[in-house]
DNA sequence: CTGAAAGCGCTTACAG
DNA sequence: CTGAAAGCGCTTACAG
């Protein structure tokens, strides 16, 4: 039973009572480094424990000035890849003493208005990830002198810090893994064309069809969706030159790109139509689909962004960095390989790089 | 640029300051139904506007006692069905005027350390979404006479309330199914054996199939993980019986118990194997997997979790609530049908219900 | 090491 | 309708 006055939550006041001592004294127990003797830190926390007493973070807020809050901004929870994010970042923020204050956008409803509300939470620093909100809410972030990271996204001005994997290099991989397996006429389904990492994973993609002497891939929207992969899927394989492979810029795309070429075009995948994705999300495992991918090493993208947000909490004056992290190419059983890049994997075996280190 | 003196933020009384009145009138200001005149309201706005004043959230919450802050406990973010739960849940709040401290358990390390922190944030409420931390976390709320509401988990104490869809009538509507489909040895891969959620859809199943004059299904864990269904199935499909349906607890396991029976046994779903999931998420709906699964209705079930939050937050003494949603078993390809119940579904026709209306 | 006191940015009776 | 003042639960100089 709670020893609270009046079925209230116990405070600092309460527990230096019960403990004969100050508020300041509790105080000084609950704050690490702070020096207090052993003798009165037993007394206190004894009566702490009696009286259930926790110390209540807003209060600590409102005068340290530190809500160790993060604004986390997210949607497209259904590709796979965000949750993960999520997960990863949350779990190390929570390590660190922070603690996630989510934001979803919702399609439905515009956005700004809610943004404001969790910049009104005192938060310490947002992490942005998701295309689309970013533009109101970075500059909000701004106005409010508010530490800002970019996931998985670059900015269009230079003082943003982002973290992305290389996706440039990642296009152009899959483009020179493409053309090494004899593939001719590759195409290339666009993920949301705003977005920075849709831009840079299809330049890498051309500049890499170009190095390897072949033309400018088709190319169709797919919106990042299922649904926009599936139909840009239908026109690619309704072409007269139909391609041979299709690099769909992100996994949650590619799987529905499999799934119609199979399904309504009665192809064989990787036979008669190559298929790569990007992310390396936990669908790209399953057998069903067995993707080949290049991956987004998420430990250290969210390790990056979290010693980011900390050094910023600590000196926003510090210098906007863009963080590049490699990936690697994951190879498994929807494309076709380069003579002697081995058999198609089968599970358990660890997937071999390309190109072989 | 902000007005506010020596780089900090704005606060009520530079505002009131900058409009010639008092902080407490610019407060009212921005407390909705508070009296202040069109003329003041106007001036404070204004000054407000050229300061970029935003309230203090942090400031109100210690004053009021609500924090507007609901946390939200989740793990398992690769099973689909809990991002979905998570950005319907957090829209709706946000819609709400709240806001979503996210909590995620770290299956490597002690949780009950970091659920303290959480709870010091004067959340008004928590939503449980995951097994496992419960026992812990539901605890902690009560001492503190924090409002409580399980998410797809009923509580084992009668005080506890919570939001389900109907996992026993699901679990017989899957048997019913099956048996009218002609399959004779169904078997069943469970989830994760302590959780209710499994308990109740096995225990529908069994009485399901005891119903229908079938005997005691052969029942193995797969945890509700890819990996551990796809150890399940291959036990399953060793055995000398096999079964010729399999009911598996949730959606995530059923796609791997699809991928192991294609892939390892060279099975085709479902002339050789029925296959029937639980949740009926977004990967159910991909044509490589068309999976027969009972749905989790989850509109519904987000408006009635944030319904009984917003009722405790009001009245605490409010009487304990068990809401059980109804859901639909969804036919798709992946199980065989009785006879007269239509052919397989392709993409854009409505799937029919069973039994049919 | 310890305590009294100021103050973080608000809300809300209470007077006027 | 408006303002002065108390107070939410803490942290942190400042004295002792």
């Amino acid at each position: 039973m709670s020893g609270a006055r009046d079925g209230r939550r116990a405070t600092a006041t309460d527990v230096a009572q019960r403990a004969g001592t100050s508020q300041s004294a509790v105080s000084r127990v609950f704050t690490p480094g702070a020096s207090v003797s052993p003798a009165l830190r037993e007394r206190v926390l004894e009566a702490a424990r009696s009286l259930d007493y926790r110390p209540n973070a807003i209060a600590r807020t409102l005068i340290t000035r530190r809500s160790r809050l993060v604004a986390v901004a997210m949607a497209h929870l259904t590709n796979q890849f965000y949750p993960s994010v999520l997960e990863a970042l949350s779990n190390r923020l929570q390590a660190q003493g922070y603690q996630v204050l989510l934001f979803t956008a919702d399609p439905h409803r515009p956005s700004d208005p809610l943004i404001e509300q969790v910049m009104r939470y005192q938060v310490d620093a947002v992490v942005l990830a998701s295309t689309g909100l970013s533009s109101s809410l970075a500059r909000e972030c701004r106005r409010l002198r508010v530490p800002v990271v970019l996931f998985n996204r670059v900015a269009d001005d230079p003082d943003t810090s982002s973290v992305t994997v290389d996706n440039e290099d990642g296009g152009h991989r899959i483009a020179a893994f493409l053309a090494a397996g004899g593939h001719r006429r590759p195409a290339f389904i666009a993920g949301i064309e705003s977005s920075s990492t849709n831009r840079d994973r299809a330049r890498g993609f051309a500049a890499g069809l170009r190095s390897a002497g072949l033309g400018t891939p088709a190319c169709v929207p797919g919106h990042y969706s299922y649904e926009g992969a599936a139909e840009a899927t239908r026109a690619l394989l309704h072409r007269q030159d139909r391609p041979d492979a299709i690099f769909c810029a992100n996994d949650h795309m590619a799987i529905a790109c499999i799934d119609v070429a199979r399904h309504e075009f009665g192809l064989s995948v990787p036979a008669d139509l190559s298929v790569v994705g990007f992310d390396d999300v936990g669908p790209a495992r399953w057998r069903g689909y067995d993707l080949t991918s290049f991956s987004q090493p998420l430990e250290p993208m969210v390790e990056a962004t979290v010693r980011m947000l900390l050094a910023l909490v600590e000196e926003p004056a510090q210098p906007v960095r863009r963080v590049v992290v490699k990936g690697e190419l994951v190879l498994r059983g929807s494309a076709r390989r380069p003579p002697g890049q081995g058999a198609i994997l089968r599970p358990g075996s660890a997937p071999p790089a390309f190109p072989p280190s």
